[in-house]
DNA sequence: TTGACAAACTAATATTATTAGTTTATAAAT
DNA sequence: ATTTATAAACTAATAATATTAGTTTGTCAA
């Protein structure tokens, strides 16, 4: 790492994401691992953040911007089922590219985060604007936005901790999925 | 806990499964909580269990017995769509009464690890005999599987760990995914 | 040039896991 | 009933990590 006497928040946040992704998880990296990249001492980081805890939370806001960013793209000029495959395309490729901090995205926030709060009800707000467009509302909509999530989250879950051991196309399996489901929730 | 002089590995696992459904996650039991909770110092442990990594193969190994027993009792004297709904509120039932060891019940088995292995792929074969009573077979049913699994897998992670803000009804939620897509899958 | 302040440092403490080596209790064999 | 072998408990020591307190240092602005 740089020698840029005086680190920031920033620095310290990204490089932990480069490690943790390096590594796969965010629960491996330590603060000693962490300083010895940035090449400080292990107190100096809590100049920056609030220990481990905090680092935790920093690296929540950055997935979830990420993820927020990823998704929106991927909806852009497109609606109904074409935007929804589109998005649970764009959360697996997150995932994949994250493996170190997409779980993180899901963590339930502490009540009192308003900022972490709010990034986490986009998400949901974004596809329930889509599912409007499918035609469902009302609680309809509010439970197929859950099984949405839980079959995309369980999908990526599953992948990155190589739950699926059999030797068939995973893009084909995904694929698969999401178009049963949808094809489950809006018969043609 | 008792003062049963002369610990063995079932009370020590049996312990720390408890110890982990009552915090909610394996990941947090320390040796040191669970040696307080057998009255026993630390280094006891290491004689019936090989230290952290060991109990947790150890909590692996119980839970997917476990989940397996539920599952496989849920699915007894029924057939198609009906067993396969049955399974998968007894997949929920599992994960919410065992939420600190249910976790480690999809964790990918050592591939030198034969006797998780073959737990672990039980499931998968079981889903399988069901979804063929369905007249899904060969690599459909496979992907299938892992559809199945995801949204199993993904609806119970989200909801443990608080994913679900809104309040609206998680059995009613869970029920309408199954049926969802299942229905996506043979359409009637 | 100097002074204030933020950011780095050192030092000390607490928690946890692990290993080595010793003691003790139990259960089997005499 | 005694003895003895062994498994299971113990103590002690070490290493890794996180955290806090207090000190030094470097930078920027007055």
């Amino acid at each position: 790492m740089a020698k840029s006497r005086r680190l920031n928040k920033q620095i310290v946040v990204e490089t932990a994401v480069l490690l943790a992704n390096q590594s796969g998880s965010w629960q491996t990296l330590t603060l000693t691992e962490l300083a010895a990249a940035l090449d400080v001492r292990v107190p100096s980081l809590y100049n920056h953040v609030q220990g481990q805890e905090g680092l935790r939370r920093e690296l929540a806001l950055y997935g979830l911007e990420a993820l927020l960013t990823a998704v929106r793209h991927a909806a852009i000029a497109k609606i109904g089922q074409e935007a929804l495959v589109a998005i649970a395309h764009a959360y697996r490729t997150f995932a994949q590219a994250n493996p170190g901090i997409y779980e993180l995205t899901l963590q339930a926030p502490a009540t009192d985060d308003n900022e972490l709060q709010q990034l986490s009800s986009e998400l949901v707000t974004l596809i329930a604007l889509l599912l409007g467009s499918l035609g469902l509302t009302g609680d309809a909509a509010l439970h197929a936005i859950r099984g949405l999530r839980s079959l995309l989250h369980g999908f990526v879950s599953l992948e990155m901790g190589g739950g699926f051991g059999l030797p068939l196309d995973l893009d084909e399996s995904f694929q698969q999925m999401v178009v049963v489901y949808l094809q489950g929730l809006v018969p043609v």
